[in-house]
DNA sequence: ATGCTCGTACGATACCCATCGTAGTACGGC
DNA sequence: GCCGTACTACGATGGGTATCGTACGAGCAT
């Protein structure tokens, strides 16, 4: 009885908690980025490690955290991995094609410089190699 | 001559130079958040004294110098005084929407957390007193 | 129970950044 | 030339953050 029996269970803010300036802020950084639109190209929950970033495990929590506590995503524990979901709801009904318009603009911005997450489907998921 | 003549001209980027990930950092601030949502409204350049901060002058030449790096804003030297336009065009064809939806989702908010800066007629500006 | 995998927590570190005060430069008016 | 206004540059500072390594907890399979 180390830790007296965690709820297991992720703090997010309600939907009419949700601030701009953290959820811009949230969006900012390049793996978040990354994280995002690959999660918003798969539209179902994806577990952590199905995404291979350049960062380590530790970085990688971090980043999810970010996101969870602007209220872009949802983490919810589905035995031992967890499952990550865009708020698209919330988002949508918050700021109203904020989530698409900043989506469009990173896929143009890839296609032009062509990114390496450029296409999400190749080199960023692990693919079911493990 | 103790300045060898600078060139009295702002760096700005080019459009095509012009990143996503640093554009939402720079909107991510409410100050600079703020200012961009009065410029917005204005439609015309603005010197930076026209905007009544609650900040210092050298805190606001931060914001305004980030605001431009991103190239969020265009800055020109008109005699003494600095004229501050919003890149829109730059901005639409690079990211189209993005400044309109993030301007919509800052007034949403605005309006539903009752912000001092909701009016940007009200308070914000100098209103040429003095 | 043992071990494996997934993810977290904690500490450390280095960097970025928002803020300020002070001093200084550029331009325009007297 | 001199002064005032507008803005900048520089230095300092405190807080945030992106990163890592290591150690640990939770669940699943055997």
């Amino acid at each position: 009885m180390t830790t007296p029996a965690r709820p297991r269970r992720l703090a997010h803010p309600a939907r009419e908690e949700i601030r701009l300036e953290p959820v811009l802020h949230a969006l900012s950084d390049a793996v978040r980025l990354r994280i995002v639109r690959e999660m918003a190209a798969a539209e179902t929950g994806l577990s952590c490690s199905h995404f291979v970033l350049p960062v380590t495990k530790s970085t990688s929590t971090h980043h999810f955290r970010v996101l969870r506590e602007a209220g872009v995503i949802r983490q919810d524990y589905r035995g031992t991995a967890k499952l990550n979901a865009l708020r698209r709801a919330d988002l949508d009904a918050l700021f109203p094609g904020l989530l698409d318009t900043v989506l469009t603009a990173a896929e143009a911005q890839a296609a032009r410089h062509g990114d390496p997450a450029r296409d999400p489907a190749a080199g960023l998921t692990a693919t079911a190699s493990g």
